[in-house]
DNA sequence: GAGAAGGAATTGG
DNA sequence: CCAATTCCTTCTC
């Protein structure tokens, strides 16, 4: 039988831990380790070790995958989005206050008298509930949660299924909390109570643990020591516990062929859903060949897709060659919300088309704009190439450039975006970015950056230059003196520069 | 302290 | 090669 598909086989283990990683993370569930099944029927790879569950079938798991991850990515996002303390009825026990870890400010610690619930949520996404109010952390709560042997069910109901007096410890909100997340109890895949360190009954923490998937052979061939560490990094004690016990009775050989076996069952989930999007956005399978406007759609349908909060589209216009080239903190600095997880589903979807041999091609570019409310509001037809950087001025920019701040280029004239077009384009989009740049007069190129750091920080994230600053941004534009592009005005003023050509990009509506 | 000016070396397309 | 970046010093406001 063949080895199985690509992941596991690619030995730069960085590389390759990474895209598993994001696979089975995106993927969502948990893959505790493998069982080696009979052929026919690929039974027992997924498991579930806090329930000792074991799906029967695969296709039924896979099946259900992508709905526990979207209920639970919804139920992250909407914690991480989770601003604001929420005021709940003061009864004992009731779900007194909200919030996340991320977001948490120290003074919405101060005033609770009463025992609230706290949702916090670890380094790993992981979202607790604690009826502690003395926790600040996640990570106090995982101390807590340490002993298996105190793991306690969480009712469907939402009451906690016994407590340290082996009675019911109503947490009334839950159901609501339940209901308003989308999230289904028996979708999560690991839902357990465990007790507080405090003898108070008031000290019960709610663990609901982001399920997810690792990979035991891999695990076991992640040769390195360091990816050994990082794999492990990301899976909890009791998981790793069941990982070794699991490897003590595995055959590898056997794990292998099942791998094998089920890799392309998850794939054909994932390409299903690739099929699906690209025939609703009329874009092609393989993102490198997409458009600034199928970025978008992209964009637009994952977001919605997967109910993420909302991100700077600006900051991703750019052609899916540069978008497949930006790293996971690219994604993260250009959309600190969600970035990590898109820049998950685009590496599942890059890796599955790839594997899949996808080559699905749009039918007609022009239907596409009109599909419904999927194209950005913003959406404008564009050009796909930067004006000539060559001339002085500003021939090519139209009134609306092509381009947010973060623009549209192709990938030859990515770079060669200069610095006297990038502060065009913002200037000439006034209702985005005059409080950071605008003219003080147009007519003769007269303008003012308002926001030094913001300008400097656009101009970077165009550049992919994440240490660049206004110090740096300014040194350019000196250089335009010399180069007849930029100047000072008659009478300096701080941050006033003016552009040297009398049209100065002002009125150049439109060029043939 | 922030901004301006410019020298010098380096980077990267 | 060249535009931009990076780092730096000096000066002004």
């Amino acid at each position: 039988m063949d080895p199985p598909h690509c992941f596991l086989h690619n030995k730069k283990k960085n590389k390759t831990f990474r895209r598993i990683r994001s696979f089975w993370l995106t993927t969502g569930a948990t893959w505790s380790g493998l069982r080696p099944g009979n052929s026919t029927r690929h039974t027992a790879v997924l498991r579930d070790p806090r329930r000792r569950k074991t799906f029967p079938n695969i296709p039924s798991l896979s099946s259900s995958l992508p709905l526990s991850y979207r209920n639970l990515n919804l139920l992250r996002k909407r914690l991480a989005s989770e601003k604001t303390t929420k005021e709940r009825d003061p009864s004992p026990g009731g779900l007194r206050r909200v919030c996340c870890c991320r977001e948490r400010e120290r003074e919405e610690e101060t005033d609770g008298a009463a025992p609230g619930v706290r949702m916090l949520q670890g380094r790993d996404g992981a979202v607790m509930f604690s009826a502690n109010a003395d926790a600040t952390s996640a990570e106090e709560i995982e101390d807590v949660d340490a002993e298996p042997s105190s793991l306690l069910e969480l009712h469907p109901s939402g009451a906690i299924m016994g407590a340290q007096n082996n009675a019911f410890a109503p947490l009334p909100d839950i159901d609501a909390f339940l209901h308003n997340t989308g999230l289904n109890i028996d979708q999560i895949q690991q839902g357990h109570v465990t007790p507080g360190d405090s003898p108070s009954p008031d000290h019960v923490s709610v663990k609901f643990e982001e399920p997810r998937y690792y990979c035991a052979e891999h695990a076991q061939e992640g040769v390195t020591g360091q990816s050994q560490a990082m794999f492990v990094d990301h899976v909890d004690e009791q998981d790793q516990t069941m990982w070794e016990e699991q490897l003590q009775t595995v055959d590898m050989h056997e794990v292998r062929k099942n791998l094998g076996k089920m890799q392309p069952l998850i794939i054909k989930e994932v390409v299903k859903d690739i099929e699906v999007a690209c025939k609703l956005l009329n874009i092609p399978s393989d993102p490198h060949y997409w458009t600034v406007e199928h970025v978008e759609k992209w964009l637009l349908w994952t977001l919605h897709q997967y109910r993420l909060p909302p991100l700077n589209l600006d900051y991703f216009r750019m052609s899916g060659v540069t978008l497949c080239m930006l790293s996971e903190d690219d994604f993260r600095f250009r959309a600190p919300r969600c970035g990590d997880i898109m820049y998950a589903h685009l590496d599942v979807w890059k890796t599955a088309s790839r594997i899949a041999g996808l080559h699905i091609f749009p039918e007609s570019e022009e239907e596409d704009l009109d599909k419904d409310d999927l194209s950005s509001p913003t959406t404008v037809k564009e050009e796909r190439t930067s004006p000539p950087p060559s001339c002085n001025g500003v021939k090519g920019l139209t009134d609306r450039p092509a381009i947010g701040p973060i623009t549209s280029m192709t990938p030859n004239h990515q770079a060669g975006i200069h610095l006297w077009q990038f502060l065009k384009e913002l200037l000439l989009q006034p209702e985005s970015y005059s409080h950071c740049i605008r003219w003080i007069d147009r007519d003769a190129g007269i303008f003012k950056i308002e926001d030094s750091v913001e300008v400097a920080r656009l101009w970077g994230l165009r550049k992919n230059r994440p240490a660049m600053n206004y110090d740096k941004l300014s040194r350019s534009i000196r250089q335009y003196y010399r180069k007849g592009i930029i100047k000072k005005t008659d009478i300096s003023q701080r941050l006033v520069y003016q552009f040297c050509q009398p049209i100065a990009g002002v009125t150049v509506k439109k060029e043939p």
